[in-house]
DNA sequence: TTAAAATTGTTGCAAATGCAACAGAATTTA
DNA sequence: TAAATTCTGTTGCATTTGCAACAATTTTAA
């Protein structure tokens, strides 16, 4: 990812965009509207934050390094604010969407990479996000696992792989309950689907 | 949208872009992997269809005049074969992301005007994904029901809100079982949340 | 304009799921 | 290294949901 690096190395030349550090527990931004802000983690990971009406926190989505964010993504949302709070120590470039997509006045160098590079990030994202809805729609916590563990499989051409994170996590990455699914796990067992070690599983079919 | 309307007018000047056309119950394009393939469905309106192992049609998404689609937004996915089936008359531009997200060597005018059509798209892509996905998370039909009607009720700037498709599409899209979703619809009826005539529903909220 | 197809509305019942609660293991922090 | 926190694994129970099936209505196509 070449343009990437390039966009790393970025000094400030560009007054348009922004290279900022903040620290592990620290909020990279809220979602105002209208703003059509879009930021970049080069490094470090995120969460985006919702307090629901009750005061539950909750977790809309995690980014990691070279994921890409910002209101510019989210539905107008007038009831609930979002933030993004860094989980661990991070680095982004933010800038405004509508100052960089078209082209650059002073012919900035870095402004042909963004561009590039904010396809490509983009897309990644759709792919992400299309493989979230197809699991989120199946309809029962055995299809939405099976349908979980087999894109893992197929990205990873096994049939042995590694959940990514604790199970705690993968059961809110499904939004399920994650007793049903600790449950739904136990039978996949039983009943022969998989074989499982912490969290590693084998798919056995 | 101008560089969509010239995207529109464009006669078959550069090579690396077709634009086609499709008769209702024709196959657009198939989700073969590697290739990178974008559609911008310049008017009509198509199915991302799969048959699952039982030989069942199952509708993944749906897509209307400006929507993007293709084989570049979707997981590798060696299983099952997707295609885009129109479900009326369609006008398609296709391309390769990678013959067009570098700058033309012919300096194609229209090149200039698709990256920022297509970043633009791409974006109201995400953007709709997005709400899709806080939709899905919902654990119960009421909080989805009640989550798409938000989220129509913001758009439209009022709380008498018009389902745009059939509630048999309704329940498809929030990937739950009709009758189950009637049911509380019903209810939400009942308790006083929603009133409700033929799919124009007003909150009482 | 009639027949066919799709949509809406409804119900009983079985199965799946969420919720609450708890103990033990593992990990993190002070 | 001790204490605190998070994660895993498990269970009973009430609720929600999906499934199957049907009639009535509306829409579409011949």
């Amino acid at each position: 990812m070449d343009d990437l690096d390039l966009i790393k190395d970025m000094s400030n030349d560009c007054v348009k965009m922004q290279k900022k550090f903040f620290s592990k527990g620290s909020i990279i931004t809220t979602y105002i509207e209208k703003r059509r802000q879009i930021c970049i983690l080069l490094s470090g990971k995120a969460d985006l934050i919702r307090y629901d009406f009750n005061g539950n926190k909750d977790i809309i989505d995690r980014f990691n390094a070279n994921d890409i964010f910002g209101e510019a993504f989210y539905p107008v949302n007038t009831n609930n604010e979002l933030f993004v709070l860094a989980t661990e120590d991070c680095e982004v470039l933010l800038f405004l969407y509508d100052d960089v997509h078209v082209k650059c006045k002073n012919n900035c160098k870095f402004h042909a990479s963004l561009i590039s590079l904010l396809l490509e990030l983009i897309l990644n994202k759709v792919v992400h996000q299309n493989a979230r809805i197809e699991i989120l729609s199946k309809r029962t916590i055995r299809e939405k696992l099976l349908s979980y563990f087999s894109i893992l499989s197929v990205k990873s051409f096994s049939k042995n792989i590694t959940v990514p994170f604790s199970l705690t996590t993968l059961a809110d990455y499904l939004s399920v309950d994650r007793s049903a699914m600790m449950r739904e796990i136990k039978s996949l067992i039983d009943e022969g689907f998989i074989s499982k070690n912490g969290n590693k599983i084998r798919l056995l079919y």
